[in-house]
DNA sequence: CAACTTTTTTAAACAACTTTTCAAATTTTT
DNA sequence: AAAAATTTGAAAAGTTGTTTAAAAAAGTTG
């Protein structure tokens, strides 16, 4: 049976995580066969459970990773008590930017496993880090001395809507040409900029 | 077998779609089974293959309504001459804000289904409406006229964006206790106003 | 290096579950 | 009353996650 985790084989493992990030990600939990992961791998069906015990074990890893990711980052960029708000966002932003240029399948895949609700999501993102951040503070306090008209929330779905849902509508904006291949990357790129000039109207 | 669609039958049928569209919108086509289906509308498990033939052919119908009331409605709007961009965009917010707020769980299940690129979506909304229509021809008529200095599906991916990822936060958001059950409709039509003023600042 | 122990890999099969089919029973329509 | 449509329970057919037992490979020890 499965013993340890760290021998010296990074080969086989390291291949069974590397599809089931790819397959998971692009179909979800319950679409995903351990089959596929397997294929995907290239490697004996049983390895996969010789190796993680369960699909379900796997796919805690894969999702764990992916919050981590998600998550530790931008929990830095929120807390650091030395940037403004313009400047923590700006931050953010650009972060999140260049995650999801290189993960594209990530933001459904999240989105996927919060709104199933097994809640993989808010077991291992320590959330509270985000959302009691400074940076929300600061959000606050701004409201409260009269300066920022609207809720802080309001906010905080808007940078995270125009950052994310791109991504999200990428396939369809491809599939009808309105936006080609290597183009979504430049108008992702224009958006590190545009993005925070376009916050600076909704805050000032 | 099952002959023709449209004899008088409404009961059995009708609640096996109404069933239909609960489940598979809250759980997504791989998670669904028929069982979970057939107990939900109450009805014997072999009745919804007698009705339907089959799962994915179910799933198809139910996929189409739901690809059909987000497009259609939108692209009268989206056509229609007499109205001017800032115009048809609150429309287009108000009619989704709607859309949105009965049936919180659309987001994910059709961004779930368009990224699955099973294209279901992309089958059934005839999204030249969409994209080819009268707005977006006003939008790059705009840009052509210098009065609008970014890409015009900057501004599309914005409103996007900014009306449909609350709902995709939601879960989140009520989780962490950052907005409550009632106040998340507040917010949505708080935003009914705040989202057309916010797309003046990027327009002008 | 040869005998051994342990780890890794493999093919097969199990057991549980799911979708679909079928034939008979029941209800509705004509 | 006959015909057609609907409903039912059971079982067939197919998937899927997991286990098993044996083979192969790698590692260890005298």
């Amino acid at each position: 049976m499965a013993t340890g985790k760290k021998e010296q084989d990074a080969s086989t493992e390291e291949k069974i995580l590397a599809a089931a990030r790819i397959v998971f990600t692009r179909k979800g939990f319950a679409a995903t066969k351990v089959r596929d992961i397997a294929a995907e791998a290239d490697i004996n069906l049983s390895l996969v459970n010789y190796y993680f015990r369960s699909k379900e074990k796997l796919f805690e890893v894969v999702m764990a990773e992916a919050v981590q990711k998600l998550v530790f980052e931008i929990a830095t960029i929120f807390n650091d008590e030395q940037l403004d708000i313009p400047e923590k966002i700006t931050k953010a932003i650009n972060y999140y930017i260049d995650l999801l240029l290189e993960n594209p399948d990530f933001p459904l895949f999240l989105v996927n496993e919060i709104i199933a609700g097994d809640d993989m999501f808010t077991r291992y993102a320590q959330q509270n880090t985000l959302f009691k951040s400074h940076l929300f503070r600061q959000l606050y306090e701004l409201k409260a001395a009269g300066k920022l008209s609207v809720h802080p929330v309001h906010i905080m779905m808007n940078v995270i809507g125009m950052v994310v849902m791109p991504f999200l509508a990428r396939p369809l904006l491809e599939r009808n040409e309105l936006v080609k291949d290597n183009e979504f990357v430049t108008l992702m790129n224009e958006r590190r900029k545009l993005i925070p000039l376009w916050l600076k109207g909704m805050l000032g």
